[in-house]
DNA sequence: GCGACAG
DNA sequence: ATCTTGTCGC
């Protein structure tokens, strides 16, 4: 009798959590929220009932950057940016070694501790700045089962939020050359987005592209608690570049924090 | 069956 | 994500 091979434990492993966070991203999904589910106002001044103190302002921004050195050392960044001027109002990182591997659609899971740890900190403290909303590197329920880092984020931390993608996430028949097809076509040729509308006929986000005419384009899509259409409108108003400015910043600054952990590192 | 696949 | 300088153009 030939006995089966020895799995290596190693995939074993790996086909567990793999199923445990399906489960866990299953379980959070249920909590999300499609609309726009927050006090602020976005351009109240005109309006009748004006309050002083309920607009937004405070939007904030993560992301992460790692080590050329040893990709497992990274550094989490949480800014938060002035919705009007975009000046940063607030900024703090911190150190971590990753153990999770990035793996495809679960991205929450390698990423989000840290920065849900940022956010905390800022909330224990009752700082002022604490972010009305939070823009994230990475997509939101443009995603395999439709609950992506953002989404993710947004659910445990409670707070709006809107999913950014520098790449597209192939979801729903959604690929790079369908999305080159209607960035490119004549009667889309001169908007500035486009709707992402899968195989099925579920909208996942848009396409926009940030600069005039440029090729390359963001991918929008919700995060909780915060509709497509007000989205779209805060990344538009925030978008001084290709990168909305609060995960633009996020990520320079986390990049500057990696390089001198890296110099430091090596001077000895 | 093989490949694709956010950061 | 990361490896990477200068350079062409508005």
């Amino acid at each position: 009798m030939e006995e089966a091979p020895e799995e290596p434990s190693q995939s074993r492993d790996s086909w567990r959590d793999h199923q445990t966070w399906i489960t866990t991203q299953d379980i959070l999904r249920e909590k999300l929220i499609t609309e726009d589910s927050f006090s602020w106002k976005l351009s109240s001044e005109g309006e009748p009932g004006y309050k002083k103190g309920e607009e937004l302002r405070c939007v904030g921004g993560v992301d992460i950057s790692f080590s050329k050195d040893d990709p497992s050392k990274a550094c989490g960044t949480l800014v938060v940016l002035d919705f009007h001027t975009l000046q940063v109002l607030y900024q703090d990182f911190s150190f971590v070694t990753l153990q999770v591997p990035y793996v495809p659609g679960f991205l929450a899971f390698r990423e989000a501790p840290v920065l849900q740890q940022l956010l905390e900190k800022m909330k224990r403290s009752d700082n002022p700045f604490y972010p009305q909303l939070l823009l994230v590197d990475g997509n939101g329920i443009l995603h395999p089962r439709g609950f992506g880092l953002a989404c993710h984020i947004g659910v445990e931390a409670n707070l709006p939020t809107i999913g950014i993608g520098k790449n597209l996430h192939h979801v729903d028949g959604l690929t790079h050359s369908t999305v080159r097809k209607l960035l490119g076509a004549e009667e889309n040729s001169s908007k500035e987005f486009i709707n992402l509308v899968g195989c099925s006929g579920r909208i996942w986000g848009v396409a926009m592209r940030s600069t005039q005419g440029s090729i390359k384009p963001i991918f929008i899509s919700i995060g909780h608690m915060i509709s497509l259409q007000t989205a779209i409108m805060i990344v538009q108003k925030t978008c001084k570049f290709r990168v909305p400015e609060p995960i633009r910043q996020a990520d320079i600054r986390s990049r500057d924090h990696i390089r001198n952990l890296e110099m430091n590192g090596k001077v000895t």
